[in-house]
DNA sequence: TCTGGGGTCCTAGGACCC
DNA sequence: TCTGGGGTCCTAGGACCC
């Protein structure tokens, strides 16, 4: 048996913890640049905020009804889950990292509602964290079960196991919520008169296979109780890093355009060597505001390649700064940038070039010291001269919570 | 005024090899 | 009359996930 832990409004029960007047009220968390919600507590779901919806859409709902808003706080965010997955961890010996939120659990041993109610608790108590457990054959179905745990049980705690309870519970599940179904898949697969998952569990595989190639006869498989998933307990090396975003501000002048595709190569390369990988291909593109259908339009891309795979800052920053040249056009006002590497591999399996010129222990020894100082001191306390020193592109986040638990300035000091 | 960021997998088609 | 057979690699586009 597999168990799916999922926290509930993850980022928006995170914001609680330390805050416990936010308790029982409406509360959003916006994206970058305080952009739209990407997670709501269940009041403010109650109140009809949609997922992924515009910020500035809502102001007037917002400020009706005291709805308490938050900027992202990935430092905040990332060192609860780490907290959340410890916590597991603790208490099941095979756990999967899902995602910042999410855990996949060996429940091979013991699959009692009291043990999951049990480590449940647990996490509630040790980091405040309010989760939901899902309980079944396979990854799928956990899926399924989380989803029946959070919105229709008090326990929180749902377990999948019997033929006919499965049944039950895929013949009410809506096809759309399925763990794989988008929503162009879903649009089809209703077209067709598949509405449930018990539809989807039912359908003539050779059908599926055509129309949703390989994936929907895998989901069809998992529904049946069959595992096509097993539990990864040792996560891939990244394939591709990316680094892109929006400007707090709209950008006309190539020197900001210039610092900030410096500093997302940078960014980048610092990700490379945290990883222990090297890139020997780098993206670099550009976007204007596509919100302004009167502006002109212009979202150029470009892939250039290294001889020799490098996660070297100074050598990502400028064949992305060449890769910039070459597509940056002074007619147009830019909202977005990004940096994605490409191509990576072990930095222990480098192949390298006859013809290389660099010194590349030398650059080693330097990117190690510059890692370590970052560390210490600050994102970015030492940087290329080109990612500049003003970031008048920086993001716009009003409304960031404190660091409760990263930074010293922001621990919370109590009255007793 | 204002609209996020970071990933993966699969498939078809083109180019190439012997 | 008639024009092989068996592969690999790469890329772009489309779908999905959180």
């Amino acid at each position: 048996m597999i168990g799916l832990a999922d926290c509930n409004n993850f980022y928006a029960s995170c914001e609680r913890v330390f805050n416990p007047q936010l308790r029982n009220k409406p509360l959003v968390v916006l994206s970058n640049n305080d952009g739209c919600v990407i997670a709501r507590s269940n009041e403010a779901k109650a109140l009809g905020i949609k997922m992924g919806e515009p910020a500035f859409k809502i102001k007037a709902l917002i400020e009706k009804h005291k709805v308490n808003v938050f900027s992202t706080n990935f430092a905040l965010y990332g060192d609860l889950s780490d907290r959340v997955m410890n916590t597991l961890k603790s208490e099941v010996e095979r756990v999967e990292i899902y995602s910042i939120d999410e855990a996949f659990l060996d429940f091979s041993e013991l699959s009692t509602t009291d043990r999951a109610v049990s480590i449940k608790k647990k996490v509630q108590q040790w980091t405040g964290i309010p989760i939901s457990l899902g309980i079944a054959p396979t990854k799928s179905l956990a899926k399924v079960a989380n989803h029946i745990a959070k919105k229709y049980t008090k326990k929180g705690v749902f377990i999948l196991d019997d033929e006919n309870v499965i049944k039950r519970a895929l013949n009410f599940f809506p096809v759309e919520d399925l763990w794989g179904v988008g929503r162009k898949y879903a649009k089809r697969l209703k077209q067709s008169g598949i509405n449930t998952a018990l539809d989807f569990r039912n359908v003539d595989p050779e059908w599926l296979r055509r129309n949703f190639s390989v994936n929907g006869i895998r989901l069809q498989k998992e529904l049946q109780g069959e595992k096509c998933y097993d539990l990864e307990l040792n996560p891939a090396r990244k394939k591709n890093i990316c680094t892109a975003r929006s400007f707090g501000k709209e950008i006309e002048d190539y020197k900001r355009i210039k610092e900030a595709v410096s500093t997302f190569a940078n960014t980048c390369a610092t990700k490379l060597r945290k990883e222990k990988s090297c890139c020997s291909k780098i993206s670099v593109f550009l976007m204007t505001n596509p919100y302004k259908p009167n502006a002109k339009q212009y979202h150029p891309h470009i892939t250039l390649d290294f001889q020799t795979p490098t996660n070297d800052s100074a050598e990502i920053v400028s064949m992305a700064n060449t890769a910039l040249k070459s597509i940056y056009r002074d007619d147009c006002i830019y909202k977005k940038a990004g940096v994605i590497v490409q191509n990576t591999t072990p930095q222990e399996e480098v192949q390298m070039s006859l013809f290389d010129t660099i010194d590349r222990d030398k650059r080693r020894k330097l990117m190690y010291s510059v890692d370590k100082i970052n560390m210490l001191m600050g994102k970015d306390k030492i940087r290329l001269a080109s990612q500049g020193f003003e970031r008048r592109w920086k993001l716009r986040q009003e409304k960031l919570s404190p660091c409760y638990t990263t930074r010293f300035a922001d621990i919370l000091t109590i009255d007793i």
